[in-house]
RNA sequence: GGCGAAUUAGUGUAGAGGCCUAGCACGCCACCCUCUCAAGGUGGAGACUCGGGUUCGAAUCCCGGACUCGCUACCA
């Protein structure tokens, strides 16, 4: 069957052993976009076969963040699916079926060798390795007799069933990105597939018996998992699958923004982003790690940004949905080399797609930052939070960021900047303000089209220079010299705050000479 | 060490032998706008890892060096 014809079914399938990687999201959205263009299926299997590294809540965690990123599983532990179950510790009866069709086959054989054993020769032998050269001298089905064996085994002794690599063959691997990458069967080791210690088989065994039985066509994963391909094309031909072998993609991976190494965690820490999707409280250590969720992004500007590093669309389109993505991606300009995590450009994305949300949305998306920073969100108006959103949006890359931009919006200055003091509060400043308040006093419209001309004509009038006093005006309202045009302030502010802010002012602030 | 994969401005990338005087975006700088700060507009600095080939012609193809990344577990 050509791979052409076959229908789609791709499958992300991490480990649960902690948030998910923000690169893991990645490679599951690369595995989403393709299946959707093609009509597929995506399966989500949790790899749940080390049972020394299971981390509890790692699992509901990664349901949470794809379904926050709108990253949909048609087949899985919650979805349910023809090809069950769906977690890898559920499906041992499988594996053991199957290590017994590879045992049965001479394909693979039974060792005793205990970790102390191998360290011992590891450290005895520089690059020892457990393969055609050295397996002879070990403590296994292939040099003990078959009741010696039997003994063993029947007497509860541990051990693991490693898979047999025949030396002196070339193992060709068909990449969708690389292309045919050919190595030689002798670098390969006898892998481990299944050890008797938990009943469960590793990930190479596990990885080829679901892939096969769920009838995966594609698999797309990190490059990290190129090395094993190779052990993997084995394994399907031992199975006698290599017909319906599926299509491999190594996609590359996500390095640090700045030094050299694959994007970790404490990176994020060190300079300042997020490497998870969503807040993850670490139970065994307590710690918690930040989001993009709760650090303020918007999903749909997470996946147009992460679809970014290591694709494009053959243009120089940047901005789109994921329907855009759907029906743009393609392997064809997936990149082949890791990509230093633009953190930066994250961020832009995000402000572009703030700037599409709406006024209002975003007033809503605000109530909660006013809250954390005790703004009473009563006091307020829906209409009045929605026009301060408004006036300062376009220079917000988070919901967050808005506080620092329309706080004064909410709560009066508490302090003057410095700075604008020296410059702009002038000696002759609080009698002139005193002056502008008089003058607000009497308005009755404080529409900015009304009240613009008629505090400038007054300023001209009293020959005072129009940059001093809208800043000193500014400082008192504001806080600080910056912030949206000045009238503007004022009419959604009101006159009563206008004025009660600018007597504060008068009364707080000390001139400098 | 062994094996594999990569290598275009600071970063993400376009580029598939002549269209490249190497395009776009983020970031950076300047100017415009302006009561301030942003945003926006305009402009600017900034790259084909190095050698050898192949070819009339190479960022593009081949070989080698360098550097980077990954793997080298009874982890995935």
């Amino acid at each position: 069957m050509s791979q052409t014809e076959r229908e789609v079914r791709v499958r992300f399938a991490p480990s649960p052993t902690g948030p998910l990687h923000i690169g893991g999201v990645r490679t599951a959205l690369y595995n989403y976009l393709f299946a959707r263009q093609h009509g597929g299926k995506m399966i989500l299997r949790i790899e749940d076969t080390d049972s020394q590294r299971f981390v509890p809540g790692a699992e509901d965690y990664i349901n949470e963040a794809l379904a926050w990123l709108g990253i949909g599983i048609d087949e899985g532990v919650r979805e349910g699916g023809p090809y069950g179950p769906y977690k890898q510790s559920e499906r041992r009866d499988i594996y053991r079926e199957h290590v017994k069709m590879l045992l049965d086959a001479g394909k693979a054989y039974f060792a005793f060798d205990t970790p102390e054993e191998l360290n011992a020769k590891r450290a005895e032998i520089p690059n020892f390795q457990y393969d055609a050269s050295t397996r002879g001298g070990m403590r296994n089905s292939l040099t003990m007799s078959a009741e010696e064996v039997k003994n063993l085994i029947d007497g509860g002794t541990q051990y693991v069933v490693r898979f047999l690599v025949e030396p002196g063959r070339d193992v060709e691997v068909d990449d969708l990105l690389r292309g045919k990458v050919t190595i030689k069967s002798d670098i390969l080791d006898d892998k481990v597939l299944y050890k008797s210690s938990d009943d469960l088989p590793t990930y190479h065994l596990a990885n080829i018996v679901d892939d096969h039985l769920m009838k995966v066509s594609h698999v797309i994963r990190g490059e990290e998992w190129l090395p094993s391909a190779p052990l993997h094309v084995l394994l399907y031909e031992a199975f006698g699958w290599s017909d319906t072998a599926p299509q491999f993609v190594h996609l590359p991976l996500l390095l640090k923004p700045d030094g050299k190494g694959k994007l970790s965690k404490r990176d994020g820490d060190r300079l300042g982003f997020p490497v998870f999707p969503l807040e993850w409280h670490d139970p065994f250590s307590g710690d918690t790690s930040r989001g993009y969720r709760e650090s303020g992004y918007l999903p749909e500007a997470v996946v147009n940004f992460l679809a970014l590093l290591g694709w494009n669309p053959g243009d120089d389109t940047e901005v789109m949905s994921m329907d855009d993505l759907i029906r743009k991606f393609s392997f064809e300009h997936c990149s082949r080399s890791g990509a230093k995590f633009a953190f930066e450009k994250g961020k832009w994305f995000n402000h572009t797609y703030l700037q599409a949300t709406s006024d209002a949305e975003l007033a809503q998306l605000f109530k909660p930052v006013l809250e954390a920073h005790g703004v009473n969100v009563g006091d307020f108006s829906d209409d009045y939070i929605t026009r301060a959103v408004g006036m300062l949006k376009s220079r917000i890359n988070f919901v967050d960021d808005l506080w620092a931009h329309a706080g004064f919006f909410f709560k009066a200055p508490e302090e003057y900047e410095a700075k604008s003091i020296r410059k702009r509060w002038t000696p002759d400043m609080p009698a002139n303000m005193a002056a502008l308040i008089e003058l607000l006093a009497v308005q009755p419209d404080f529409s900015a089209a009304v009240l613009e001309p008629i505090v400038l004509k007054w300023i001209e009038e009293k020959g005072l220079h129009l940059g001093n006093v809208m800043n000193a005006f500014r400082l008192a309202v504001v806080g600080e010299c910056k912030g949206p045009h000045m009238f503007e302030i004022t009419e959604l502010m009101g006159k009563d705050e206008t004025i009660k802010r600018i007597e504060a002012a008068i009364e707080r602030i000390q001139p400098v000479e």
